[in-house]
RNA sequence: UGGGGCGUAGUGCAACGGCAGCACACCAGACUUUGGAUCUGUGGAUCCUGGUUCGAAUCCGGGCGCCCCAGCCA
């Protein structure tokens, strides 16, 4: 945690409310809790959570619980728990040792529903789910009561007891509240607050249990137990707040303030546990990690920062409307902080033989670079020229369009740090059209790509020595969807659907400057002119792997766009 | 047709009875040894409708639209 993040928290409702409730002195002091459920891996909507949560508690020199919601053992795996864990530290949250589980409230919790057996407030149903649903009402209908809500309070102690004791299999019975069966809340409509599930184990209460609490008979109390102040959460709960007043008001214990706010949405992507642990079953991307999924391990993988997404969480505000953020400013985010950071280089991406026909066999010098012309510190590097050459084959036109800058027959180009050279002829296959190999000559008396004689060269594209450079696999990575809201599926399609075929591609025998085959994994680099690359988990020296992160905006691929729509 | 919530440029968020602003996106230009970065500039919004008020995005009434709720999921 850094103090300029509270700082840069841009003021919102929540902030409002809470700087209310010291003011009036409902609270006199700030706890708030990130409460996830360890049945997946978090995403970049979990990330707007976690600064909300962590930075409001921050703001207000308050602390912030880590919670694990893990009231369902048959969803729910310690595989998650420590994955979670640590994309949390990762984004740049610490919950200083304040690591809670529901399920180390479970006795507590069983008091609780004992409390309101007692009361004549809750009781044992033998309906089945279905007769559960059906006796519910919709909508527009109140429900009915169940045959069963009556009991006496001995019986229901008698049986509650029983199902704790594991008397009862499965789905034979669960403890219910007594509210309103015809509230128009359906909420309020008798929740369940138990049901009994003998397998599979909890992760952390192994066979201790055999019943579990509900979410909903759960969150509040669990929140008042660690006495949080400001609980904050997703929209979907505001519906559920009358119900957990109910439960707080007839305990009688501690009662948090609930404020809700909507959720992230993110353009292309989809951000629902459900949809992205469908994606990895399917085989569509491989695995959690991979870097087209918006979960934080992925974003890590493919090389964005916690900073971008800090910022980016910052930027997009917190309110109360349904929204669709644009994917691009999370892009510019990434952008500008790489920009800042990460160390320039050359990569060729798709490799084109280029000789400089002029320049002596065997001759190799070096020259220098600049690594990070934003910051003077990152110092400089010598790269090798020789007579042989990469260069990328989107810089070479056999017949160039109008404002093409790079080289074609005829035309000259810089060679970036190094010299001025002139097309004089290129190899073409006959049989498939493919150009093999481009001829050039080099200005002796442009050494590191001055021109002395002040002549005008618009065009400066990146390179590698044939002599030393190394060979590498660079994925690129494009919207894992093809349109901005593949949640919104039409009529008979699924989200699955609109998946971009092309969001990944593997380019081998890509030519890169020899020391970046020795670079750390994670590490991150701008291939000049193409892109902020991340070194990937994988990566090996024998066997460099690069990941695009995001490419560098491109001007160039705007222009010619609009040439072609043009009918000329 | 029950209940809850939400409507401000293309998108997201501000403006809390007093000149509707910021960011991204878009468009144009300057600069450039990254067609990057940077800099400058243009266009573009208060869902509709009554009312209160000197003055309404903001307060009140009435519409309309969108989202969520009928798990023994969270």
């Amino acid at each position: 945690m850094t103090q300029e993040l509270s700082s840069s928290l841009p003021g919102n409702f929540i902030r409002e409310a809470i700087e209310e409730d010291l003011r009036t002195g409902r609270f006199n002091y700030v706890r708030t809790r990130f409460p996830p459920e360890p049945n997946g891996y978090l995403h970049i909507g979990h990330a707007k959570a976690i600064c909300i949560d962590f930075g409001m508690a921050q703001t207000f020199g308050g602390q912030c619980n880590l919670r694990f919601d893990d009231t369902n053992p048959v969803k729910e795996d310690v595989e998650y728990v420590d994955a979670i864990k640590e994309d949390i530290h990762w984004l740049g949250f610490d919950w200083e040792g304040r690591e809670y589980y529901a399920s180390d409230y479970f006795e507590q919790l069983y008091q609780f529903a004992l409390k309101l057996v007692r009361k004549g407030k809750a009781y044992v149903d033998d309906l089945t789910a279905d007769q559960i649903r059906e006796y519910r009402g919709t909508l527009t209908e109140p429900g009915k009561e169940s045959p069963y809500r009556h009991r006496s309070v001995e019986e229901n102690l008698d049986l509650f007891q029983r199902m704790r004791n594991g008397e009862f299999p499965d789905g034979a019975r669960v403890l219910r509240a007594k509210i309103d069966m015809a509230s128009p809340n359906i909420n309020l409509r008798d929740p369940v607050m138990y049901r009994i599930i003998h397998t599979p184990q909890h992760h952390r209460t192994g066979n201790q249990w055999c019943i579990y609490p509900m979410y909903d008979f759960a969150h509040g109390q669990s929140d008042s137990i660690e006495g949080v102040t400001h609980s904050l959460c997703d929209l979907a709960y505001e519906d559920h707040r009358p119900l957990y007043d109910w439960f707080l008001n007839e305990l009688e214990i501690f009662h948090s303030r609930q404020i809700e706010f909507a959720r992230l949405n993110l353009t292309y992507t989809i951000l629902s546990k459900r949809y992205l642990k469908q994606l990895v079953d399917g085989g569509h991307v491989h695995g959690w990690d991979d870097p087209r999924m918006p979960t934080l391990c992925g974003m890590r993988r493919r090389g964005y920062t916690p900073e971008a997404i800090r910022n980016f969480i910052n930027q997009v505000g917190v309110a109360k409307k349904e929204n669709l953020v644009d994917i691009s400013l999370l892009e510019y985010l990434v952008r500008e902080d790489l920009n800042k950071r990460a160390l320039r280089v050359m990569g060729v991406l798709n490799p084109l033989k280029v000789v400089i026909t002029n320049y002596p066999d065997g001759q190799v010098e070096s020259l220098e670079a600049i690594n990070n012309p934003e910051d003077p510190a990152a110092g400089t590097r010598q790269v090798e020229f020789s007579k042989v050459i990469y260069i990328d084959q989107d810089d070479f036109r056999e017949e160039p369009p109008p404002k093409y800058f790079r080289l074609a027959p005829g035309r000259e180009v810089r060679l970036r740090y190094g010299y001025i050279i002139k097309c004089e002829g290129f190899v073409k296959n006959s049989t498939t059209g493919e150009i093999e190999e481009v001829h050039c000559t080099f200005d002796p008396q442009t050494k590191g790509g001055y021109a002395p004689d002040g002549r005008k060269v618009q065009g400066t594209i990146h390179w590698v020595s044939a002599h030393s450079a190394r060979d590498a696999e660079v994925r690129m990575y494009d919207r894992l969807f093809t349109v901005p809201d593949p949640s919104r599926a039409e009529e008979g399609k699924s989200f699955l659907d609109y998946l971009n075929p092309n969001s990944l591609t593997v380019l081998k025998g890509c030519k890169i400057e020899p020391g970046l085959a020795n670079a750390i994994p994670g590490s991150h680099y701008q291939f000049e002119r193409k892109g902020f690359f991340c070194v990937d988990l994988d990566s090996t020296p024998d066997r460099p792997i690069f990941n695009l992160t995001v490419p560098l905006r491109d001007t160039w691929a705007k222009i010619e766009g609009t040439q072609k729509n043009k009918p000329d």
